[in-house]
DNA sequence: TAAGAGATTTAGTCGGGTAC
DNA sequence: GTACCCGACTAAATCTCTTA
């Protein structure tokens, strides 16, 4: 059974190739006009594998060493298609057994579905950062001058009006980041009020309340998280450039497509 | 309600382009 | 040269709508 749409579009390739529709099979198939210089005809529909009686009709005359190989070039291209579809319909499988009610989708609706629910995901997760101290997603500290509640139990300890609030946010792929941080401050001899550490999808938040007094200032504490960070930064790079990454990235080559290119803008 | 026609989806094939 | 990607195409299966 074939539509209206495709027998349109079979007239119109019978109109520009003078004759190539017609059958798509051996009988009358442009393979057939050409030899054996098509799949359709060496190849057995289902297996891809050469079918016996195709492989007879091969006419076994001077050039039929090239005729094989190119016989043989034909197979493993169908078969790495084949594999292309697989992996391609395998990860559309995974999306799909990531999604509720996916299952009487089509891949176009899938693809639709994926797509706004990341957005939903996304639009969440930045409601849900307004209200919760989760690191952010950049590398970063920032120092706030606070003053401190008169109710606060450490306001008659300290004696202090003010608290810097010091947080650094960024990757918690260094161990002892906390270490870090004290050691950072150490010199500056703060009494620390109190500390939060926040991790989240690989990110670490610390964030610590000190008392403003002796060489604890919101410029000297900037500093000495900046230090922190520098060295996280630098402990990053050489994790990314660690000689097995650029073997691997080197393995893989890159195909930048126009919506690629337009969607890294974003 | 069943049958038929048209529309849509999917898998397979082919040839050309491209990066390595 | 090879492996991979991609668009164009066909055939078959399936879905949807219309009509008797």
């Amino acid at each position: 059974m074939n539509s209206g749409l495709f027998s349109g579009a079979v007239g119109l390739y019978d109109g520009f190739y003078g004759g190539f529709g017609g059958g798509h099979g051996p009988e009358h198939g442009f393979g057939q006009q050409l030899g054996a210089s098509t799949s359709s005809v060496l190849l057995d529909g289902e297996t891809g594998e050469l079918g016996a009686a195709a492989a007879a009709d091969v006419p076994k005359r001077k050039g039929g060493g090239r005729e094989e190989k190119a016989a043989t070039a034909l197979r493993s291209h169908s078969e790495a298609e084949r594999r292309r579809r697989e992996r391609i319909n395998a990860h559309l499988a995974t999306l799909r057994s990531m999604l509720p009610c996916t299952d009487k989708m089509d891949k176009a609706a899938l693809l639709a579905e994926v797509i706004n629910h990341v957005k939903k995901l996304k639009s969440e997760a930045a409601r849900v950062g307004k209200h919760c101290p989760v690191p952010s997603g950049a590398d970063e500290v920032t120092v706030e001058v606070v003053q401190q509640p008169q109710e606060s139990p450490h306001h008659d300890r300290t004696g202090a009006a003010f608290l810097v609030k010091a947080t650094l946010s960024c990757g918690d792929g260094c161990a002892d980041l906390f270490a870090d941080v004290r050691r950072a401050l150490q010199p500056l001899a703060p009494r620390v009020v109190g500390s939060e550490v926040t991790t989240l999808g690989g990110r670490v938040r610390i964030t610590v309340a000190m008392s403003r007094e002796g060489a604890v200032t919101a410029a000297s504490v900037h500093q000495a998280l900046d230090s922190v960070l520098d060295r996280v930064a630098s402990a990053a790079a050489a994790f990314e450039f660690s000689p097995r990454d650029s073997l691997l990235a080197g393995n893989k080559r890159r195909r930048v497509s126009t919506f690629d290119s337009s969607s890294s803008s974003c």
